[in-house]
RNA sequence: GCCCGGAUGGCGGAACGGUAGACGCAGCGGCCUUAAAAGCCGCAGCCCUUCACGGGCGUGCGGGUUCGAAUCCCGCUCCGGGUACCA
C-alpha cells in the first residue's frame, strides 16, 4: 500500500555471519596482498566509547558518533593501505560520469595531495639521518632551525643521558595528555624544547638548532621539519618566540610597492641563497630539487594528507578480524574454509576499554591452523564501515553461499548507475567504497574500477527548520502521513517540496495542499467517467479535430507531456513535473462545465484525454490515484502503458502572444500570427496603444524583434 | 585562513541572456450552505495614482558588459558546508 517495489531475494543485513563471511573473505584477500596490516601506531581513541577510530571519524577532534573528544594513544591495530590508492582515486575522479563537484572537492582536499620534496638533514653528533617533506625546497636557505613531532621515534635516542633528556621527557609527556583537539588550536602559542643537538642544513653545510614541539605532526610528512621563519606562518611564530634567527631568502617581487613583512609566503627573486641568488623563486625551486638530486641529499617527492584506515574496533558488533596469533607461527590467517569466524557469545557488550570478544574465553583460545598448536584469535572487530563498503556488490547476488559474489553478476550489472546518499558521506563510505573496488579490481575479482558511475546527494528533509530528532521532538514518521493522506500525497508531496539536492522544511500544510490537488484530480475523473458513460481509449486524431476551449485544454495537455518530459530528463527537478501537472488539472477545471455540457463529443474526449495525460504524468508520484484515474478514462492500465508523447503539432499555436519592450521597459503585449515577418510584427508593436504613447516625440535608434517572443524599440528624444 | 555552495514576495520555490515571482502554502474576497466543514470562482511583490487607463521601484550590496541581466564579468557583504599548526 506504500507503493514500492522491492525485490525481497536481494535483502541482506551485514550483521549476519552469511554476509560477514564475505567481509572476512575480503580481509584476507587484503590481508595476502599487503593490504590490511597490524601496526603500532599513534591512533585517535574516543574515551566514551572505549574504542579506537579512523581519521574519517573524528570530526573537529571529536567522535563522530559521541561528540567526546578524542585522544592520542599508541597501540597496535590493524590497518588498510588505503595510501597505497591515493593516487588512483585522485586520477579516476575523471572516470566518474555524474559526480557533485562538491562530493569530488571534498574527497580531493581529504587525500590531499601535495607536490614537493624531501630533503635530507644529517645530525652528525648522533650520527643519525633525519628526512624531511618541503613543499618549499626553494626555500632551503632560509632554514635557521630544524624541528621533530613529540612522537618522533629518535627522539629518545637523541637527548638519552643529555642534559636535554628530563626537559623533553617532561614535555612529551605533557603534549601526550592533550586532547587532539586542543593541540589542533592554530592560534595557540607556540611551544617547544630545545634537544642540545644540531643538524647540517644540506645546502649550506650550516649547523641549524634541533627542537622538539608540537606543532609538529608526526603523521603528515616525515614528523620532522626545517623550519624558515622568513617564509612559513608557524616556523615565523616559533622563531619568535624562542627568539632564533630569521633569514630572508626571497624578495619581495618588483610589483610590489610595499615593502612586504614577514613571513612573506609569496614569489620573487631569491636573495641569501648562494648561487641561486637573483633567480626567481619558481626557478630556483627546480633547480635546487635537481641539484639536491645529483648529491644524492634529496630528490622530488609527494605527500598525502590521506592516513591508512585504521579499521580495528574494540567494539561488539562488527565483523570478527579473521586472524590468530601463534607463539610459534605468529600472524596467521583463518583459512578461507574456516570462515566465518563468528561473534561469540558474551554477557556485557557494553565498551570497556578493549574489545568486549576478550571475555569469550573459549572463543579466543583456539588452535593455529598452522601448527595446530595453542593460539589466541584476534578480538577486535572490524569498522562497520568494512561492512558497508561492499554490501552494492553483494546485492548482485546475494543467495551465493559458495562465493561473495560471481564475476558474472558483477560483469553484468556493475557499476551501480545512479547512487543516492546523503553528503555526509562523502569523505566515509564513499571513499572507502571506492578504495574496496580498486583494490578488488587489481586482484582481479571484479572489472570495475569505480563503484559508482552517477552520484546524487539529497539534501535533508527538516521540521521547523531543525533537523529531526526523537530527543527535539520534531519527527515525522511517513506510516503516519500515509495513513492520513494516503502514500501517494505523502511521496508526491517530499517531490514537490523542492530541488531534492536542497532538502526541505516538512510542513503539514503543505502535504493537505498536495492532497488537495491529488483529491481535485479524482474528482473531475468521476465526473468524466458519468459524463462519458463508459471508458474509451483515444482514437482517431484529437488535434485535428478539436476546436475552441477543447483544442485549448488539448494543447495544454501536450504542453504538460512535453514539460513533464524534458524536466524528467533533466535530473531529478521533479517539483516542475508535478507544477506542471497541476496547470494541467487547473486548466481541466477551467474548461470541464463547457466541454461536458457542450454535447460536443469530440469535447469529451479531449477531457478524458486531460485527465488520463494528468494520471499518466504524476504516476511516478501518485501510482494508485494514477491507475485509479486512468483505468476509468481509458480502460487500460497505467503501469502497462506507454509514457505519453506530445504531438509536436499542438505544442504550436495559430497567435504568439509578444512582448512590447521600450528601452527594455515592457509597456504592452500584441497577439500576431505563428511566423509572422519581421516587418508585420514591428507595425503591430509600433501600432499597440501603450506603446504608441512612450514613442511620442521619440526617435528610433534601433529595433529588435526576437520572433514568437519580443520586440524591444530603442528610442531617444527626437 | 583556504576550498566549495547559496542569497528571488509573508513562506517553499519557478524562470539556465528575452514578460521576474510558474506551481504550491499561508492570506484576503465572493459563491454554495440554516450554519460550519468541504468544494468552486476570484485577488494577491512593494510604492504612487486611479472610477479606470497608468507610472515608479524591485531577484543580498556596489560597479561593468548588453538593445535587454535573477541569469554573464569584476569587487564586496552575509549565510551554509568542507578543511585546517599538513611543513
Amino acid at each position: 500500500e506504500w507503493g514500492i517495489s522491492i525485490d525481497w531475494n536481494r535483502e541482506l543485513a551485514t550483521h549476519t555471519p552469511e554476509y560477514y563471511r564475505w567481509t572476512q573473505w575480503i580481509f584476507l584477500q587484503l590481508f595476502r596482498e599487503g593490504l590490511a596490516y597490524r601496526t603500532q601506531a599513534p591512533v585517535q581513541w574516543c574515551p566514551k566509547d572505549a574504542t579506537v577510530l579512523a581519521n574519517e571519524q573524528v570530526v573537529d577532534g571529536r567522535c563522530e558518533r559521541c561528540g567526546t573528544e578524542v585522544v592520542t594513544r599508541n597501540l597496535r591495530q590493524w590497518f588498510f593501505r588505503t595510501t597505497a590508492y591515493a593516487e588512483q582515486l585522485l586520477a579516476d575522479f575523471e572516470k566518474l560520469e555524474s559526480w557533485p563537484e562538491h562530493v569530488i572537492t571534498m574527497q580531493d582536499n581529504w587525500i590531499g595531495r601535495s607536490e614537493g620534496a624531501e630533503v635530507t638533514f644529517r645530525c652528525e653528533s648522533a650520527d643519525l639521518k633525519f628526512p624531511v617533506f618541503t613543499t618549499r625546497p626553494d626555500t632551503l636557505f632560509g632554514a635557521t632551525f630544524f624541528v621533530l613531532a613529540p612522537e618522533h621515534p629518535e627522539l629518545e635516542r637523541l637527548v638519552q643521558g643529555t642534559d636535554a633528556e628530563e626537559p623533553v621527557r617532561e614535555y612529551v609527556n605533557s603534549v601526550a595528555r592533550e586532547s587532539v583537539q586542543s593541540r589542533g588550536d592554530e592560534g595557540r602559542p607556540k611551544t617547544g624544547v630545545p634537544l642540545g643537538r644540531t643538524v647540517t642544513n644540506p645546502v649550506n653545510g650550516e649547523e641549524i638548532p634541533m627542537f622538539v614541539a608540537d606543532y609538529v605532526l608526526m603523521d603528515y610528512g616525515t614528523g620532522a621539519v626545517m623550519a624558515v621563519p622568513a617564509h612559513d606562518e608557524r616556523d615565523f611564530a616559533f622563531a619568535e618566540a624562542f627568539d632564533l634567527p630569521v633569514r630572508r631568502v626571497i624578495d619581495a617581487p618588483e610589483t610590489d610597492e610595499q615593502p612586504t613583512t614577514l613571513p612573506f609566503t609569496g614569489d620573487g627573486p631569491m636573495v641569501n641563497s648562494g648561487r641561486f641568488d637573483g633567480l626567481n623563486n619558481r626557478d630556483a625551486y627546480d633547480q635546487i630539487v635537481g641539484w639536491l638530486a645529483e648529491e644524492g641529499r634529496g630528490d622530488s617527492s609527494v605527500n598525502f594528507r590521506l592516513r591508512d584506515w585504521l579499521v580495528s574496533r574494540q567494539r561488539y558488533w562488527g565483523a570478527p578480524i579473521p586472524i590468530v596469533y601463534c607463539d610459534s607461527c605468529g600472524t596467521v590467517p583463518v583459512p578461507e574454509d574456516q570462515l566465518p569466524v563468528e561473534l561469540p557469545e558474551v554477557e556485557d557488550y557494553a565498551p570497556k576499554g578493549k574489545s568486549p570478544l576478550e571475555a569469550a574465553t573459549d572463543w579466543v583460545e583456539t588452535t593455529c591452523p598452522e601448527c595446530g598448536g595453542g593460539a589466541r584469535r584476534e578480538t577486535d572487530t572490524m569498522d562497520t564501515f568494512v561492512d558497508s563498503s561492499w554490501y552494492y556488490l553483494r546485492y548482485l547476488d546475494a543467495g551465493n553461499s559458495e562465493a561473495a559474489w560471481s564475476r558474472e553478476a558483477v560483469d553484468h550489472w556493475m557499476p551501480v548507475d545512479q547512487y543516492i546518499g546523503g553528503v555526509e558521506h562523502a569523505i566515509l563510505h564513499l571513499l572507502y567504497a571506492r578504495f574496496f573496488v580498486k583494490a578488488l579490481a587489481d586482484m582481479g575479482h571484479i572489472g570495475v574500477v569505480e563503484p559508482f558511475a552517477n552520484l546524487f546527494t539529497q539534501g535533508m528533509i527538516t521540521r521547523d527548520g531543525a533537523k529531526m530528532s526523537k530527543s527535539k521532538g520534531n519527527t515525522v514518521s511517513p506510516a503516519e502521513y500515509v495513513a492520513r493522506h494516503g502514500a501517494d500525497a505523502a511521496r508526491t508531496y517530499v517531490c514537490f517540496m523542492g530541488p531534492p539536492e536542497r532538502g526541505g522544511d516538512w510542513t503539514d500544510e503543505g502535504v493537505e495542499g498536495v492532497h488537495r490537488f491529488l483529491s481535485r484530480l479524482w474528482r473531475v475523473s468521476g465526473e468524466v467517467a458519468d459524463a462519458a458513460g463508459s471508458p474509451t481509449p483515444t482514437a482517431g486524431d484529437l488535434g485535428a479535430q478539436a476546436s475552441g476551449e477543447a483544442r485549448e485544454l488539448l494543447a495544454k495537455a501536450h504542453w504538460a507531456i512535453d514539460k513533464a518530459t524534458r524536466d524528467f530528463n533533466r535530473g531529478f527537478q521533479f517539483n516542475t513535473v508535478i507544477a506542471a501537472v497541476m496547470e494541467l488539472v487547473n486548466e481541466i477545471y477551467r474548461t470541464k462545465d463547457v466541454l461536458m455540457a457542450g454535447g460536443d463529443d469530440r469535447g469529451l474526449e479531449c477531457l478524458s484525454f486531460a485527465v488520463a495525460t494528468a494520471a499518466s504524468l504524476i504516476q511516478p508520484f501518485s501510482p494508485h490515484l494514477a491507475a485509479e484515474v486512468y483505468e476509468q478514462m481509458t480502460g487500460e492500465r497505467v503501469w502497462e502503458s506507454d509514457w505519453p508523447v506530445a504531438d509536436p503539432e499542438m505544442l504550436r499555436s495559430d497567435t504568439v502572444t509578444i512582448v512590447v519592450q521600450v528601452n527594455g521597459k515592457v509597456r504592452d503585449r500584441i497577439e500576431v500570427a505563428d511566423g509572422a515577418e519581421k516587418q508585420e510584427i514591428l507595425d503591430l508593436a509600433r501600432a499597440a496603444e501603450n506603446v504608441v504613447r512612450h514613442l511620442e516625440g521619440m526617435e528610433t535608434v534601433k529595433e529588435i524583434v526576437v520572433p514568437g517572443k519580443l520586440v524591444n524599440l530603442v528610442v531617444k528624444p527626437a
